[in-house]
DNA sequence: GTCATCTTTGACATAATTGTCAAGAATAGA
DNA sequence: TCTATTCTTGACAATTATGTCAAAGATGAC
């Protein structure tokens, strides 16, 4: 059957997340992606452009739905359980899949970085919105006397936690290990609940 | 010029040190490394066999320096200055390079974990090595009544920590975005100044 | 000086990837 | 029904990577 379109863009990118996901950007070809959509490679390049574009659009996609992941985790009342909620959270996703593909995000991140301006502007578009919602989420815990800190410098760090657990995590693949990682760090925050 | 060696393999090593670090694993090739170091491709696989062993002995060397450099920082005898000595040792060489190559071995990490058992061993063999680093140093600090926690944990939330840097300097390079983290998580352990 | 050994070197066949394109087929609108 | 449009499909040429190998040159032990 030829002449109309036989396939959703958005079936398109999620089967090419899995891919990227588990092979990287570089290693990925148009040849994997028509595979694993069953669309054609010539109505990928007709529909996409490039593999470049199909990526930058996998990624905003991606970064979207981790955005409400994360915003939903972080509206616990309690900073403390807030927090915890969150890496519990990552954790559970990094180390439920059995087949320990990791962040997805830090492997592109540390893949790319610095290829073409495209691809970095999502990458840190990535990292920017996190620091914003722990930030956001820090100075509620401010206003709520739960937190004595630096909101901003506190974000930071721990979006930079975030990313270190994911780095283990890939190596060892061990959910005690990792939330033993958050639960030190987490014990060490200037953290009062008052539910 | 034929029939004796014209190079030696630690200046092959050397050459693909940089190729890696550039390009990764998977998107370096033999080619590559063959104009890198100057020796024919042939010759590569006669003296190193296959890309994975050349891989193999590049992390290696790497690690052996690394771990130097680290228990060398961590030498200082006031816990907090070790601390602080590591991770501004960190951050000054990954927001030094103008090639902005970022973390080697976070990057290979998040790039090849699980394709060889070879490899995997290589990485794992790494992080565990931070780990005992750190361990030893901190439980040097709790005998000299610097640091009240559990040394173990502490070491693995460390690790974690420097990883996380790396990921994130990989997108801002900014070194004062890099020390604002770590001044950030040292400020909140619990350690005690005794020189 | 001779010979065995160790390398280099260029070549080769195979395979994979890329980006493009022309031909063909289904659909929608007039 | 006719036509313009849209999309699929298979094919193509160009490029690149892989792993192997035979020919040939230099060296050192004897």
């Amino acid at each position: 059957m030829v002449g109309k379109r036989k396939f959703t863009e958005d079936d398109v990118l999620e089967a090419a997340t899995t891919i990227f996901w588990e092979k990287g950007y570089l290693a990925t070809t148009m040849q994997d992606l028509a595979e694993a959509s069953a669309v054609q490679r010539g109505s990928l390049y007709n529909t996409f452009g490039s593999k470049q574009e199909i990526f930058v659009r996998v990624f905003k996609r991606y970064t979207e739905k981790y955005f409400l992941i994360l915003e939903t985790d972080l509206q616990q009342p309690c900073i403390i359980s807030a927090l915890d909620k969150v890496f519990s959270s990552i954790v559970k996703r990094l180390t439920g899949d059995p087949d320990r593909k990791g962040c997805f995000t830090t492997k592109i991140i540390m893949e790319v970085t610095h290829q073409t301006d495209d691809l970095d502007f999502c990458l840190q578009y990535f990292l920017d919105g996190l620091e914003k919602l722990f930030t956001q989420r820090l100075q509620q815990a401010i206003k709520d006397k739960q937190f004595t800190g630096n909101a901003k410098s506190t974000a930071r760090y721990l979006v930079a936690l975030t990313r270190g657990i994911a780095v283990t995590e890939k190596i060892y693949h061990n959910k005690a290990y990792s939330t033993d990682i958050y639960k030190t760090a987490l014990t060490l925050m200037p953290l009062e609940k008052k539910p």
